[in-house]
This record gives C-alpha cells, structure tokens and sequence, in this order.
DNA sequence: GCCGTTTTCGGCCCGACTGTTTTCAGTCG
C-alpha cells in the first residue's frame, strides 16, 4: 500500500529536528521542513507519484524527491535511520522544555552528559546547568520552571474550547483601557486551529507602557508574567494556564501587525519573501520599500495584502497550503461566512434530556441571530437518559408552527439519531418520514475498530431518512481522538445515497476537520453545518463552523446551510426519492 | 536542500526579549 501523505510530512519533519539538533545547516534543516509542510499540504497520494512529478511538487526537490521514493519502496529512510542512531531520545525530549533550544540541548548533553528530563531537573537541582559558561542562576530558574510546568502536562498545545473563554473576557479588560484604541485575537487562535500553543492577543495603543502595567497587575487574570517589554507583554494566565503574549503595536501598524502576528509561521515567511521580490520589506510595523524605506502600507491587512498584489486571505486559510498561489492566480475561492448561513442544522432544546433552555427561549435566540430556519433535533429515543421520546416529540410538532410564526423564523422538526452497532437507528421509516430533517450520530460504542465505525456510518447513510451524520469521528480535541474512518468508502457512500457531512461547530469537537472538509468537497459532497447548540451560548458555535469550513476552503455551494428552505427541502427530497428504497 | 522578474550558484524573512558575553547568542513566533 501506498504510505499516506500525513505519514510521509511526519518522517521529514522528524528529519528536519533531528538534522537541527546534530548543528545542520539552517537552510537544509528549513528545507526538510518546508518539505514537510508542503507533502501535508498535498492534495494527491504524493506516495504514489514518480519523481519528476514530485519535484513539481514547490518546496520538494530532487533529494527529497529521492527520500519519498526510498520510504514508499522500503518503509524507511537510510538519512533519519541514521539520524534516530545518532541522536538521542533523550536530546529530543529536553528540546521540548520552553527556552531551551538546540544548541543549549546540544550543549547539556556533550558538557554535562544530560540525556533525558530527569537528567535535566537533577542539573537543575545541584547548580551543574547554571555554572555553564554563559549560563547563571536566572537562566537556570527559568528552565526549572519551565520544566515543571510542562511535567505537570501532557501536551505543549491547549484545546481551543479550553481557552475562548477566558481570551474573550482578558479581550474585553483590555478594550476597556483607555489607551487602547483597539483589541483582536491573532496567532493560531485567529486561524482557528484547533489547539493553541500559545494565544496573542494584538493591541493598537500610544501608551504600551500603560496598557502593559494594566494586565500586569489584573490579579485575576494574569498568575505569572514572562517577559515584559515596550512591544511586548508574556503571562500565564490563570483559568486555563495558557501563555499568552500581548503585542503592543502603534494604530497605524494594525493591519501589518495583524497580518504578522495571525501567521501561520509559513504562511508569513511567503509572504516576507514575496516581498523581497518586490523590492520590499515586511515587518509587524508596515511595509516598506527596501532602498528608501518609504512606508507602503500598514494600516489594514487589505492594503498589506494589496502592496503584494494579494487579494486579502482570510486568516483560517493563511498555513501555506496553496491559497498564496491561489490568491496570485486569482483563483483564491470565496468561502462560506457566517452571514452567509441561512440556518442551523443541528440544535437541541430541553426536550431531550441534555438540552438546557426551553424550546421557546432557543426558538428566539436563534431568530435574534438572525437566522431564516432552524432544524431543532433533539435526541431521538435510544440515548439513554437524554433521548426524547415518540410522544415527546409529537407533543413538540404541534409547538413547533405556532413558536416559529410568534418569532418570525421557520421550524424545522428534526432528530439527531443515534446509529446503533449495525448502522441502523431509532425509529422505522414510516415515523421518520414524517420528520423535516434527521442528523444520525455515534453516541455509543466508541471503541470499535475503524473498519466497523466506517461500516456503521455507510450503513447509517443508506437509510432514506438520514440527512447528515453528525460530528463523523467522534472526537474531543484534548479529550479522545476520533475514529480512524475510512474515507474514501465515507465518501463514496455518501455521495451514492445523497447523504451530507456534518461540520460540528462545539468548540470540543470541530468535527469534520479542516483539511477532511477539503478532501469532502474534491469528492463532491455536501456539507453541513451545526451548531450542536444544549444552551443559547452554544448558537455561537456556528461561528467555529464556519471556520472550520473555511479552513477546509468550503464555499456558499458547498454548504446546505446557505440555501434557502426550498433547497433544504430539495435535498431531504433528493435523498428519499432517489436513494436506495426510497 | 531548494530555487530563479538579478541568479543553474549563491543566496535563502524579520524583530523582540532575555541573560549575561560589554556587543551578542539563543530562543521564540
């Protein structure tokens, strides 16, 4: 078989840290990375592909080209093979403390002998690494205490659901500052990737020094401060422990800034780049001409994009995955945004057991979000505990005309299912017939193995009445992995049966993720977009949706929620007449 | 190791913060 295109990025990268840590040359090691990212980003099985198709891949070259081919023929590359031989484990793992880089790694292990955390933290104890030459007690404490911090952790990333939260509350404290003239999310938070390292938070002010004191000393937002400068502010909050860095910057380097600081890493050094080319530089302060240093542009992100002759790209596209390109060819898609959504798919209200607002105070949230039609789909019977049942959801029917008419919105009655064991769900097909819109979900035996999963949801979406499956690999970013369902067969039954995708906009899942979402459309499916929504809070999960779609380079055609009631009911129609038994 | 609107060779993105080395290297994003 064919190795996959995930599999091969990670076997270069693992090239580039490791040719990093035995004191290669920066560009060799950069280019192993760019090689990386390039093969992730890869739309076809590179795995399958000869050499001179794979040069024309930008970023893999001949030698890398050699190193595909080598793994693709023996499971195994002589170059990291070596690598693994030569470096060890243990120099690896202490590259993973904060502030300690390769070289330091490097130079701990051949001074002091060091060759794994406990090695560290006993240098640390007994003065060893503070008596290096270049080294002290301040440098010491700060990597014993970095080391502490992420020993009490199993990962360096947060999930994002963990930190939105607090971010906006810590967003809001500082829009209330006088000296602030604005406050945004940027990094990989703006992007919405769906673990963060660290957030940044951007500030326009003319007082940084101001603006910096105010959230040093916010007690109750802020448990330790990092690193403070004139641009500058680094704490670890309190709430979720996560690092935060504040970037202090002039109201008039905003759109630089925002552009800078938004990233990706790689999306960024294209863009420096391309500058270059064009007889320019950027930096988070504006861009300028490089000979005269004349100020160009700055103040937004559109007129920094436009001194690049770039379309301005949203921020969830922005990881080097082809939208540069894209952009400079004029072919950047237009992808789905909030506004363009015309109602939600997939709701609950308290009818089912785990919903926590009435069906009346939901029914006016999501009419006051401005939303055309609203499918609440309640948990069918099977759910234990939680599942409405066939009465229940009669008794809501007759509710639903009258709610929809006091708030100006249409009711769609729907059903999110529960697909049990076999693939089958709750109800026959006459009593889901007379529903409006049906999403059909695992909610239980999760620990099947990947090929029954997959079977159960292609047996699930055989089924007439099943519109969409909700939240297809189970997931809980920091919690669970999903299952590993085999695509292809996912993607070719539903675009057999008629049957769409569920994009789950909970915080905790993003489910489907951005770049299956992008392998859904090549293959020609629907997608659809829910809010997940158990309180009236949760409706603003329609907002990570949508940017989980955009990352997925998803378009207004792309996503039923953007059609109006008719091409809803269009596509419930299409599926019960002309799928099987239908 | 990759790549080409100066180039098939010789470059390759930019700046802040920290600690400590009185002029800068390492790390980070």
């Amino acid at each position: 078989m064919a190795w996959t295109n995930t599999e091969i990025a990670r076997q270069l990268g693992e090239i580039a840290e490791l040719l990093r840590l035995d004191d290669a040359d920066a560009y060799r090691v950069r280019a192993y990375e760019r090689a990386a990212g390039a093969v992730g980003a890869a739309s076809e099985d590179l795995g399958q592909l000869s050499k001179s198709e794979l040069t024309d891949v930008h970023g893999i070259g001949s030698s890398t080209a050699d190193k595909i081919i080598e793994f693709q023929q023996h499971g195994e590359i002589g170059l990291l093979a070596e690598l693994r031989a030569r470096v060890s484990p243990g120099l690896v793992a202490m590259t993973r403390v904060p502030g300690l880089g390769p070289k330091l790694a490097r130079r701990l292990h051949d001074e002091l002998g060091l060759d794994s955390l406990d090695d560290l933290a006993a240098a640390l104890d007994d003065g060893r690494v503070a008596s290096l030459d270049g080294m002290g007690e301040k440098s010491a404490a700060k990597l014993a205490h970095a080391l502490e911090r992420i020993g009490a952790k199993d990962t360096d990333r947060t999930p994002v659901a963990d930190v939105l939260d607090f971010v906006a509350e810590l967003c809001r404290r500082l829009g209330d500052l006088e000296a602030v003239e604005r406050v945004d999310i940027a990094g990989s938070l703006r992007r919405l990737r769906e673990t963060v390292g660290d957030v940044d938070v951007l500030v326009a002010t003319d007082d940084p020094a101001a603006v910096s004191a105010s959230l040093r000393d916010d007690a109750e937002l802020v448990a330790e401060v990092l690193a403070e400068g004139d641009t500058k502010l680094s704490i670890i909050t309190r709430g979720p422990g996560v690092q935060v860095d504040v970037r202090l910057v002039p109201a008039d380097s905003w759109g630089a800034a925002l552009l800078y600081f938004t990233g990706s890493k790689a999306h960024t050094v294209r863009i420096r780049e391309r500058a270059v080319r064009r007889g320019l530089t950027v930096n988070e302060y504006g861009i300028d001409e490089r000979e005269s240093g004349k100020r160009v542009a700055g103040t937004t992100e559109e007129e920094a994009y436009a001194a690049l002759a770039l379309p301005w790209i949203p921020p969830t596209m922005r990881e080097d995955t082809g939208e540069i390109e894209a952009a400079d060819e004029g072919t950047l898609p237009r992808v789905v945004e909030e506004a363009d959504l015309q109602g939600d798919l997939h709701a609950h209200s308290d009818v089912s057991g785990d919903g926590k607002a009435s069906l009346e105070t939901m029914v006016k949230a999501a009419a006051e979000r401005g939303l055309r039609w609203w499918a609440v789909t309640d948990h069918a019977e099977n759910l234990t505990m939680n599942g409405a049942t066939r009465d229940e959801l009669l008794a809501r029917r007759e509710r639903l005309g009258p709610l929809g008419d006091k708030y100006g919105i249409t009711l769609l009655d729907g059903l999110e299912l529960n697909i049990d064991a076999q693939g089958g769900v709750d109800y026959d097909d006459d009593f889901l017939a007379t529903f409006d819109w049906c999403v059909a979900s695992i909610h239980s035996m999760l620990d099947r193995d990947s090929a029954q999963q997959t079977e159960r949801i292609c047996q699930a979406m055989t089924n007439p009445h099943v519109h969409t499956i909700g939240h297809p690999t189970g997931r809980q970013i920091g919690r669970r992995p999903g299952y590993e369902l085999d695509w292809e067969r996912v993607f070719e039954t539903a675009v057999a049966t008629g049957t769409a995708l569920e994009i789950n906009g909970s915080a905790r899942r993003l489910d489907i993720a951005g770049d299956i979402v992008r392998r859904a459309i090549d293959a020609g499916i629907t997608l659809t977009i829910g809010s997940d929504a158990h309180s009236v809070g949760d409706l603003d999960n329609l907002r990570w949706a949508v940017k989980t779609a955009q990352r997925g380079w998803a378009t207004v055609g792309d996503v039923l929620n953007c059609r109006d009631l008719d091409g809803v009911r269009g596509f419930v129609r299409a599926k019960r007449e002309d799928g099987p038994g239908g």
